[in-house]
DNA sequence: GTCCAGGTTAGCC
DNA sequence: GGCTAACATGGA
């Protein structure tokens, strides 16, 4: 464990339990979890401090991003003000688009624990065990894309087990995820949505939490309600979002939504 | 027992 | 293209 002062800001509690990544565990004060097979502990103090180096830091909590002038950017009326007042050092993560796929299917028509313990049982059921013995990988595609459904529905997945299956199979066989990255918004939201149990919504998440594209919006209940109650009641949320926050109306997404959804006032 | 949760899909018009 | 019912699961 190791201290690292970093030069951008950092709340890890807003940032790890925000609701856009369901593997980090806080343990009194301390959190844990496992990224790319690798176990990580970080914790707060005078500085952050971390099992991992600090190009980790860099890449995972996107410290190459500036968020002071992000915020300044989409620091655009006093809802927006509240909020990111309120969750100030709370950062998207660039956290692995396989991953961040399969989770963000999960994800639809379910709640925020039990994607939690759905991811954590797939991971038990087909990940590798590290060998630190402290838990394990995330699956692989050819693991998920081998599994029978039976296996897979013990896992808590609903219907959904059909989604996974099949995305997993189309990854396995080549669907070129990391390509994605430096396509433009548009052309690789399209190419999301080709994959089984992926629509607007998932397709958005694993664009802007693992793919780079920070004009993304999702748009579910929560953001629903913010854009009809404290914007414009009539307008389709993702495109006024999008053209209203401008290129960072990813980052203006997420911190209304850790906002409303932990029941915070406007 | 009923309701709800970061939606997606198939089947209609 | 837009609209709607159905969809497993577990906790409150």
């Amino acid at each position: 464990m190791h201290t690292v002062h970093l030069s951008q800001p950092l709340n890890l509690h807003h940032t790890l339990n925000s609701g856009q990544v369901f593997r980090w565990q806080n343990l009194n004060g301390t959190w844990e979890g496992i990224v790319r097979g690798e176990f990580i502990r970080l914790f707060e103090n005078e500085g952050t401090h971390c099992t991992c180096d600090e190009n980790f830091l860099t890449w995972y909590f996107r410290l190459d991003d500036d968020l002071d002038l992000i915020i300044s950017a989409i620091d655009k009326d006093r809802h927006m003000h509240k909020a990111i007042t309120a969750l100030y050092g709370l950062r998207l993560i660039r956290q692995d688009p396989w991953e961040c796929l399969i989770s963000f299917i999960c994800s639809s028509f379910n709640n925020v624990p039990r994607i939690r313990q759905i991811v954590e049982t797939l991971c038990r059921t087909f990940g590798r065990p590290l060998p630190s013995h402290r838990g394990y990988e995330f699956p692989s595609p050819e693991a998920l894309a081998d599994a029978p459904l039976d296996v897979l529905r013990t896992c808590g997945l609903g219907y959904r087990d059909v989604y996974v299956q099949k995305t997993a199979q189309a990854v396995a066989d080549g669907f070129a995820l990391h390509d994605l990255r430096t396509m433009p918004y548009q052309e690789a939201k399209k190419a999301l949505l080709q994959l089984p149990g992926v629509g607007q919504k998932v397709a958005d998440c694993v664009l802007l939490f693992s793919l780079d594209n920070l004009e993304a919006f999702p748009c579910d209940t929560h953001i629903k309600a913010c854009i009809t109650q404290l914007y414009s009641p009539s307008v389709d949320a993702g495109t006024f979002g999008r053209q209203y926050f401008g290129p960072y109306a990813g980052y203006a997404n997420h911190y209304l939504f850790h906002y409303h959804r932990s029941n915070r006032t406007w």
